[in-house]
DNA sequence: ATGACTGCAAAGACTTTGCATCTTT
DNA sequence: AAAGATGCAAAGTCTTTGCAGTCAT
């Protein structure tokens, strides 16, 4: 609608960046795409409202590689694979954390259990080939 | 034995100190933790050696947390539970990642794997009651 | 002497924040 | 006018690094 589209054209492409990728992006590469379509953006913009999804539920945080924090528009509980050579971070769409070890951990943690990570990590295959 | 002793005294102080904790301790809790019996530590030293033994997979690396690397002293692969509150990493030990996942993970991620790491987060015991 | 380890302080990298400005209501 | 969003630059955290000094061989 034009009413937001104007008031929340930065927040509205910096989340809409974010949900449409799947490179898990950090902050940085989240600038860097959204200045191609609005050039008078600033990264701390992005950073402010990346927190703020996040803090909605509207993002999650992945992980955080090389001191970097990665971001994922899909909230869905899904499983990733990150590569310790190049960084990248991968979606492993057909695996599946079994419900059982969310129910066990829920009985185990003795608190509340919110979200839960499956995360592998290794080389990618790209990275085996240059080495 | 006494050469080891005197020459690596602060290295090995820090391993132990991470080996000797379930707190998946910060750099910084390390340094505060070591200096009680190592006085004259830097925490450079600290963080150095930390990088060292990760390196060299004598400690892990379980998760940022804040902002701030947490470390584990026990390699095994083992499953944790993060509370949003408090900060707190503690080990979930009854519950393990099937075997069949780790499989599925090196038959899809493309590349190789070389580790798994299930996290659980969420509010712990304590924050829950806090609240 | 040589190589390894360390303390200290400086540098670096990533992220957050204060303040002025601009926009929308 | 008031509230909210943003840019810019400064500040803040956590971590790494350069260099000189120390210790063991």
């Amino acid at each position: 609608m034009e009413l937001s589209t104007k008031r929340f054209r930065k927040r509205d492409a910096i989340l809409a960046c974010v949900r449409s990728t799947t490179a898990h992006p950090s902050a940085e590469w989240v600038f860097e795409h959204v200045k191609t379509e609005v050039p008078d953006i600033s990264l701390a913009t992005v950073y402010r409202n990346l927190a703020l999804f996040k803090e909605q539920g509207l993002i999650v945080s992945v992980a955080t590689v090389n001191g970097v924090e990665r971001f994922d528009g899909n909230t869905d509980p899904h499983v990733h694979f990150i590569c310790n050579g190049c960084g990248r971070v991968v979606d492993l769409p057909k695996i599946h954390v079994p419900e059982e070890l969310n129910q066990a951990a829920a009985r185990n943690s003795g608190g509340r259990v919110t979200s839960c990570q499956l995360t592998f990590t290794g080389t990618c295959e790209n990275c085996i080939k240059i080495n």
